[in-house]
DNA sequence: GCTCAAACGGATAGTTCATCCGAATTGCTC
DNA sequence: GAGCAATTCGGATGAACTATCCGTTTGAGC
């Protein structure tokens, strides 16, 4: 991929920017074009779909889960793993609206959305293979179940009135390990 | 509330059963009129709102919903008139995908809906009155809360290539539990 | 079978979506 | 700093969809 012109670099940082002031499910293309003083056609080329511009948006906060991750991967206490992962990966979840259908997507559109979500779903895969023969977590569970459930989780705490996630995540905590 | 006429009833008969073979999420009017063979004027005059389409959709299993709620109120154990309402109120949201707007919406449109929703749940919450008297569900989750995971775990089976809801269920059933 | 309130249908105006292409801008070369 | 090719810009445009309005038709009661 070639370097950016200038002037491209500054109306996709513009349209960006002015993305993340709107609701995640509600971007009307034209109305970011007109807050971002550009024309619809310069945002559909910088980003064809709407879940091309919901990756780049979300970008920032896949970066920092794949860093979640990584910490999780180097605790050796297995219970512990799972359970701060799970509850970074909610947080993000709730913070970035836009986070749930990255990972869900069976397709990327960017190749560092790709990446990452490569390695992200790498790791918490291996952090539950070690839970589990570590017997803090159900045997009886694939990983995708669980990302389900974080999802579910976080649809949950968007339906109440306080955001409050520690009883939902306590609750699934305690769903997940063996009877 | 007068009769409807005849042509009336005819109508509002006919776009139901179109609507049923439609994408809950996916109801457009202009082409349920068009395959219906009335006139969109028709539908708005029937259905003013999305909403209230998905409310007439939904009348059947919201009072098979009450129904289930009637027999695990009669059920004396209380962990198990907790668990079998849960998985009952799961199934119909699984199996009509309208259901779950309809308990959340804080407003309804029809006078059926209402009264039907005013059962389930007060008799929602009786049930786990009981149930967090008897100790077996944690005393610290409000009813609201645990109506927000069940809609939680509706999403996470939705997300899921098989729909077999039994495992989301257990983690919900075991998360609720007291420590 | 007459009357009239109720229901019908679809033309239409108002929105939103997504594309296309002539004009303008940029960066490179000399 | 002038010329040039490539890239990007912008918004006009048509397609798709929404929701309303009103002249016409239908049905129920007398």
């Amino acid at each position: 991929m070639p370097a950016l012109r200038s002037d491209a670099a500054r109306s996709r940082a513009r349209i960006l920017d002015v993305a993340r002031r709107h609701e995640p499910g509600a971007l009307r293309f034209n109305d970011l074009a007109r807050e971002a003083g550009v024309g619809v056609g310069t945002v559909y080329r910088h980003f064809p779909t709407t879940h091309a511009l919901v990756e780049a948006l979300t970008l920032d906060t896949l970066e920092r889960l794949r860093v979640l991750v990584r910490a999780a991967l180097a605790e050796t206490d297995a219970g512990r793993a799972v359970a701060d992962l799970l509850r970074a990966a909610l947080d993000l979840q709730l913070e970035e609206g836009g986070l749930q259908p990255v990972l869900l997507a069976a397709e990327d559109e960017s190749d560092e959305v790709r990446e990452a979500k490569q390695e992200i779903l790498g790791g918490f895969e291996q952090i539950l293979v070690r839970a589990r023969a570590a017997g803090v977590v159900r045997p009886d569970l694939s990983t995708a179940q669980v990302e389900h459930l974080v999802c579910g989780m976080e649809h949950a705490v968007r339906l109440g009135a306080s955001s409050d996630r520690e009883p939902y995540l306590q609750i699934l905590l305690a769903g997940l390990r063996p009877a």
